[in-house]
This record gives structure tokens, sequence and C-alpha cells, in this order.
DNA sequence: CGAAAATCTTAATCATGATTAAGAAACGCA
DNA sequence: TGCGTTTCTTAATCATGATTAAGATTTTCG
């Protein structure tokens, strides 16, 4: 069962077997149906969640009303609300499930008991967070640099099975534009 | 010398003496002129720079020859490249010092001997990542959601001393549109 | 199966902010 | 002090993508 977090673990830290029964004493295993919840906005956000299987959409809503997709929850990736994670704070966005899927999720209070026992996994998390800092970064070129026929034809390109699985709406809602426009640059092909 | 970089990290883990010594023989001191690069596109870019005076930029060239800057660096804020730190591919930034300024440089390979030698450290830069990229989703709500001119005014409220220090085209490049852009905003008052 | 909900498309009009091209003002340094 | 470089401003035209509104299609689920 956890056995696809504790790989992904291994490849950043080595673990012995006593560490990696303690990692799943610590962990929980969390089934979600379509559309649920994890958080929602306004309420503070106390855990990380490890998608295994599925997939998960992270939004907040603009002041004219429309829900914004700020990251995409997918296969070996922690996902969270890192602001209200680590200072308290209400969230400010929502995390939902877009499919049926299967995530394991680490409590703040957990994960702060964890580094006691097993000081290792401070060093998995620093990398994991380089990682997605960088990730961050890079991101800035790409919604920057690119218009926004440019930037859904490049993440078609990059990811080509993606598309396919999430309603066409979501992606422009992540891409920065609307639905309709989407369909226009579709209709050119 | 020092001082100001031991004392930020015992924000977040303390340190005993021999601890602190060790650090400082880590990390490098470095002064630099306003315009100086730390390190530009192409080149790998193999250190982190923590700001203690003046002021830094990070940008990019776009497609169309227009200078994007992603980030600045100001007090107490460690800048890099961290695609390109964490994967040693050559960067896609320039780094540069836009006033003379006071850095602390931590090269790559001293920042990994120091984790062995400061274990601690892990922890320290584990929370550092983790505000950071919490900082850039944070970032994304107000690229995604406010106008230009929504932009400006926010930014000059949060930190008007800050825009008293630098040119207004940097400025209005980190926020994303033109001079010309920013000039008719504030010729609206 | 059938109805309601969710998703996608088209097209007309509109707004934000880019581009271009000047010129003006301020600053930095010899 | 003066001259060149940087920085800032104004205004006209233009483009990307938003908005609005409607209808078409697909999916879901009782």
């Amino acid at each position: 069962m956890i056995a696809p977090l504790l790989s992904h673990i291994q490849k950043y830290v080595p673990l012995t077997h006593e560490e990696q029964e303690v990692i799943a004493q610590y962990v929980q295993c969390l089934t979600v149906k379509n559309k649920q919840y994890l958080f929602t906005e306004g309420a503070p956000c106390s855990a990380q969640y490890f998608v295994i299987e599925g997939c998960l959409r992270m939004y907040f809503i603009k002041e004219n009303g429309v829900e914004q997709i700020i990251q995409f929850g997918i296969d070996n990736w922690w996902i969270s609300d890192y602001t209200s994670l680590t200072l308290n704070k209400p969230s400010q966005f929502y995390l939902q499930a877009v499919q049926p899927s299967k995530l394991f999720v680490l409590k703040k209070d957990k994960q702060e008991a964890l580094f006691e026992h097993v000081p290792k996994l401070e060093s998995y998390f620093r990398r994991i967070y380089q990682r997605a800092y960088a990730a961050a970064q890079t991101r800035q070129i790409y919604f920057s640099d690119l218009s926004g026929e440019e930037k859904y034809h490049h993440f078609a390109t990059r990811f080509p099975d993606f598309i396919q699985r999430i309603p066409q709406y979501m992606l422009a809602s992540y891409l920065g534009f609307t639905p309709e426009f989407l369909s226009k640059i579709r209709a050119k092909k």
C-alpha cells in the first residue's frame, strides 16, 4: 500500500526497514471520489497530500468569481497550500479531486514528529521543496514569455496524455485564459 | 561580518558556537558593484546568494528580446536559479546587482559538505525552501487575479520604500508590463 | 432509457495593455 | 560644469484575449 511513497523517498534518501515502518505509521492512505474536497478556502490546511493515482486540482476564486487553477496534483507529487501549512493561516485555495484518486496524507503535526524519529526526512523534504521551487521558477518563464496559444501548444506537446484526462475548461483555467479562447485555438487546425 | 546570516539561521534552528564557526568557513562574503553579474544565462549556476545589503534582480530575456525580471533579491533572502543548481543545467537566468550590494555566497559543493558537518542545516534549508515555495504560490494569486494597474497599486502599498530604490522600468518588468504602461498608470493621479 | 448536468463551440463586441516613435528630464562621471 | 547615458513620459495605433449570449453536444446517473 505504502510502497509508492517509500520508493519515491528512496530516490532521494536510503531508508532502513525500521524507518520504513515508522513512516508507514505516520501517514494515512486516502481514497477520494471525483469532486471530493481535501480542503477549502478559509479553513486552515493542516496536511500535505502525495498523489499516487488519479488527479487533483488546486484553485482559488478570483475577484470576478472565476475559478483559477494554479496546480494539478498528479502521480508522485506533493501538493498543499504551503502558506497555510507553514503559518497556520486560513487557506487561500481549494484542493479537489478531479478524478477518483488515491493519496497519502501527511498531517503537519505528524510531519514534525516524523522528523524527530527519522531525521533523514528533513533531507528528503529539503530536496522536494527545492525542486518544487525550481519548478515554480521555470513555470514563470513559460507563463510570462508565451502567448495563450503558445502555452496551449507547449503544454499539449509536453503532456499529450494528460490533456485527454481532464476537461478542457480546466486546462484553460490552468493556462490562464477562458474556455472560449481555448475553443478558438483548437478550431484553427 | 557573517553575523546577519547566522542570526537568520538561528531564527529557524539553534546553533552552537562550533557550528557557527564551521558555517563561517564554508560561505564567502562578497561585495559587488551596481550592474555586476553573479551569473548569466547559459552558464551553470553553482551557488546560492544570500543578500545582506543592496539589491539584486534575477531576469531572463524573452523571445522578443525584452528583459523579464522574475525576482528581486533583497535583505535576508536566498536567491538562485534552482533548476540550474539542482540539475547542473545551464542557467536560464541572469542574476545582477542593481545597487552596490553585500552578499554571502554558498557554493553547491560547499553546501553539501556543510550538511555533513551541520545536519541541522538540512532543517534550516527545508524551512527556507518551504517558505520560498509558499511565497511562489501566493505570488501566483496576485499575478493571475490582478490587472496591471492593481498589481502596481498593491505592490506600491506593500513596499513603498522599495519602489523608491529601483528604476521604474524594472518595477514594470517585474510586474509584467511595459514602462510606458506604468507611466500611464502613474499619470492618472 | 431519459432527463438533467456538465462540457464545448461560435461569433460579435469590448478592454487591457503592447508597440512605435518622439522628446523631455534626470543622473553619473570626467 | 558639461556631455552622454539612463530613465521617464506622452500619444496614436494595434493585438490578444475577455465578455456576453446562445446553442450544440456529451456525460452521468437514477
